[in-house]
DNA sequence: GTCTATACGAAGATAGAC
DNA sequence: GTCTATCTTCGTATAGAC
């Protein structure tokens, strides 16, 4: 089906930009590794690589958008090792080769690309922002907080990779889950001090 | 002069690398931005694209290196504001264009470089963590919060240039130099009570 | 709609003139 | 030692047969 075909196109090349970046990554070979001729892409995606590696960033942005999401009233650290559980996931089932492909398109120079990996970072820091809110922390600290979760996530799996452990990944799930409970205790002792 | 030409090309890689990716950058243009023309970089880089890049990175390594060994007695936050700071000038004086060579690398698919990216880091985590200890934080804390340290930097400069602003590089500055200050009150907290 | 064949440009690398 | 010209491979994209 022409659907399905599409739905397997676009988790590859969230996979393949994942590992290796988007101008590394050939329309050839995401083609092949989905079983699709060179030629037929373009009938699935007009906008050809563009289009593709787009649509793969915006569908990992939604996952994690839904793993928030799920996470969301058992709490802020719920949230968090919702993201980090995750990525442990990825990074273990590729042997530390792929990581988020978001991240590799903002470490790229496409402006588009780089705009839509904005909106997936803007997303996943509202909705953090959100969670942290409900569970305590104050409204003008959580929006920088949640930037600091999802910077310090992004980093620690690209670090994974860099040394082939989920070593930094652990550690800044520890750390800055203190740093969460901190600004969450730090509010509840305004409010009862 | 040969050894000017070597220098020029490294720092000119170290740039374009931190903007484009290892694999999007091609040596046509690093020769020609340093005025070179293509044959004369295998005499100066007989391992060619390999050799240049794995070179910007490790300098790029030892820049940061340094500044944090000269912010090494003024405290950990004086260490954390070295690289922030360094990180703020790249990414103004090149519109937010320009990012993390280290990272770059790290996020490709290329086992020596990426062996190079981690040794980099890993200098990075080595200085901090010493930093650290220097200053109060408990030697079983200070390597996993090092490492948080160098994630989120790298996380938030990346982030900065998905969003073109510098506001991720400025909160986690805040919010980490939060968590360092509590992993040293922590500490000191328990030597006196 | 699906796929083969190909156009066209750019990549890394090298040979060899000067 | 420096640089021009070129080899080979691979990239995106498309034309057009079935």
């Amino acid at each position: 089906m022409a659907t399905d075909t599409r739905g397997r196109m676009i988790r590859g090349a969230a996979r393949m930009v994942g590992t290796r970046g988007a101008s590394a990554t050939s329309l050839r070979e995401l083609a092949r590794e989905a079983g699709v001729p060179l030629g037929s892409t373009y009938h699935h995606f007009p906008g050809g690589k563009h289009e593709l590696v787009t649509e793969a960033v915006l569908a990992q942005g939604m996952y994690v958008d839904e793993l928030i999401d799920r996470a969301r009233t058992e709490g802020a650290g719920a949230a968090l090792a919702a993201m980090t559980g995750e990525w442990r996931r990825v990074l273990e089932r590729s042997g530390f080769r792929t990581g988020c492909a978001v991240l590799a398109v903002a470490t790229e120079d496409e402006p588009d690309l780089r705009a839509t990996a904005n909106r997936v970072f803007d997303s996943w820091r509202a909705r953090l922002t959100g969670v942290l809110v409900e569970h305590g922390v104050a409204a003008d600290r959580a929006p920088g907080l949640a930037r600091t979760v999802v910077a310090a996530v992004e980093g620690a799996v690209a670090l994974c990779r860099a040394e082939r452990s989920l070593a930094p990944l652990q550690e800044v799930t520890v750390e800055i889950g203190r740093l969460i409970d901190s600004a969450i205790d730090h509010r509840r002792g305004r409010r009862s001090g």
